[in-house]
DNA sequence: AAGTTCGTGCAATTTAAACTGTACGTATAA
DNA sequence: TTATACGTACAGTTTAAATTGCACGAACTT
């Protein structure tokens, strides 16, 4: 068979689901890291699934830690064991919809603060090109702009991933 | 002055509200184009925005032409010009989110489905490798997967963008 | 019909991202 | 202490994506 020592089911699993997990703002390795770890029974090493994704310990090391920062998976301590252990965290649904759920608010937050400093500041700057007309349109985009981050806010907090 | 020919506002402005519009999927040059093109109380041509973002024509052509499938820009015709004119979608929140939310939909009962195919065949499988144990586990970590792609399409189906 | 102008396909190039091998610091084992 | 194993920083390489210049077909102008 080929280089994976992996039952093809498996990696067909693997495959698919980390799809999905894309689309939460994960490369493809971190995803299918991710999905194999979760499929997987026991705890793996660094090694194990370098090995099992075909790639290289560095990159598994740096994508694991990746993840780990996202608090999708966890280093586990076992007696005995040298290697370092990992798994993933296996409430799917509420720790990737929360942590996203985290994400689009601060980001929307953020974004709408920034703008509005720019509504408020660039108005005293009288060194600006922009005749009388353009300014009162710019200054409509930017109030439709400033909402728009408002209610992207209020959406995502009003989602109840339970 | 630099060689953009905008206003440093409308640049300020652009740039921030472009890297909003990136969590939606699109590449920086997307939602900048975007972005200038919403800010802009005029129609624009290709040449135009190359010109205001700095970049090639074929560029602009391109990414314009992203912009239009998703429905975020539309050509506009007007008597006596001959250059195509495009315009933003002005409606924010709408054109959106609504394309965010089928977006996650269509992937998410997409995916659910497809391992329920996998889940469907595998069991005739008995070319696989797996123990009686492993089985149990694959088995019950895929169900919840499938649950989670499940849950996925239910919180974005009732989720409101008014 | 002949000459312009426009948008875009395509190939070549540039730029950025992903990946890996080597080397080193730390920790464990002997 | 010496030796072995582990994880990761870093630099160099490979791979993929973004960008652009050129060229061509279609549409318009004169």
């Amino acid at each position: 068979m080929g280089k994976l020592q992996t039952n093809d089911i498996i990696v067909n699993i693997m495959i698919e689901f980390s799809k999905t997990i894309e689309l939460f703002g994960l490369t493809t390795v971190e995803a299918r890291l991710f999905a194999y770890l979760y499929l997987s029974e026991e705890d793996l090493t660094l090694d194990e699934m370098a090995d099992a994704l075909g790639k290289s310990k560095t990159s598994i090391s740096t994508n694991i830690r990746s993840l780990a920062e996202l608090n999708l998976v966890t280093r586990v301590w076992k007696k005995g064991v040298r290697k370092d252990l990992y798994q993933a965290n296996s409430q799917l649904f509420k720790t990737f919809m929360t942590s996203f759920q985290r994400k689009w608010i601060d980001i929307a937050r953020r974004q709408k603060i920034s703008l509005e400093e720019i509504n408020n500041h660039y108005k005293d700057k009288s060194s600006n090109e922009l005749t009388l007309e353009e300014q009162t349109i710019l200054t409509e985009r930017l109030n439709e702009i400033i909402i728009f981050h408002a209610q992207i806010e209020t959406l995502f907090k009003n989602m109840k991933p339970n």
